[in-house]
DNA sequence: CGTTTTTGACCTGCGC
DNA sequence: GCGCAGGTCAAAAACG
């Protein structure tokens, strides 16, 4: 069992983000399974790496790129962006099966994978599909626990939706308001037309919970 | 035939 | 100023 499971993460600095993040996970902390656990990076202290569970490489800002406004048209390398970085949620979760089945009740789509330094593992880039959903979340598997998988939500993030008890990607509808419509939401430039929504896979996982979080 | 996944290239940001 | 790494987009291939 790695160190981090079932346990939160502690904020060694004493950034009011951090600790607010920390508290508000603290808040919510009983739906914590004990195989997952959620972890709180504030970017804007650039220290989130004390935030996260340590072997959280990624120390990088994260553009406000989201796809908002509409901005789908002038991708313009995706990375161009406000510098604006946003908070992110890291999930260290365990999987017995494959990191691929890590499924937290929302429609998800791949649309990239990528290798990064100091993980062998490949890193997959999913992007919710659910309506007005503006989370996008790398998913990798630890380097040093391939059960050990590690979900970053960014973006728009996420919040804790009492109706289903657990989490959901802000401004995204709850599942079952929003009954997976194909939405054209997912065409870049064009590209893909009314790709369907995928979820990462069909397999519900309630041992799988993404805690709340901040903006 | 339509949709999803995979792979490569390009762009932006950050660090040295 | 240059180099490295991360992240996203686009096109092609595979699968349902």
């Amino acid at each position: 069992m790695p160190l981090w499971a079932g346990s939160l993460s502690t904020c060694r600095n004493t950034s009011s983000s951090c600790a607010a993040a920390a508290a508000c996970a603290d808040q919510y902390s009983t739906a914590t399974p004990d195989n997952s656990s959620v972890t709180f990076g504030d970017d804007e202290a650039d220290n989130e790496s004390h935030c996260s569970e340590g072997d959280e490489p990624e120390a990088q800002g994260w553009k406000e790129d989201a796809d908002n406004e509409g901005s789908s048209g002038g991708m313009g390398g995706g990375a161009g962006g406000k510098p604006v970085r946003k908070p992110r949620l890291v999930v260290h979760t365990l999987s017995d099966i494959d990191i691929d089945i890590l499924d937290d009740g929302f429609p998800w789509r791949k649309y990239g994978q990528k290798v990064v330094k100091g993980n062998p593992n490949p890193r997959s880039y999913y992007k919710c599909t659910t309506v007005g959903c503006l989370v996008w979340k790398p998913v990798e598997q630890a380097s040093h626990d391939t059960r050990a998988v590690i979900t970053t939500y960014a973006g728009a993030v996420v919040q804790r939706d009492p109706a289903i008890g657990r989490l959901r990607p802000a401004g995204a509808l709850h599942p079952r308001d929003a009954p997976q419509p194909r939405l054209p939401l997912w065409n870049y430039g064009g590209y893909g037309a009314g790709a369907a929504f995928q979820r990462t896979k069909d397999k519900p996982r309630d041992d799988l919970f993404v805690e709340s979080l901040l903006y």
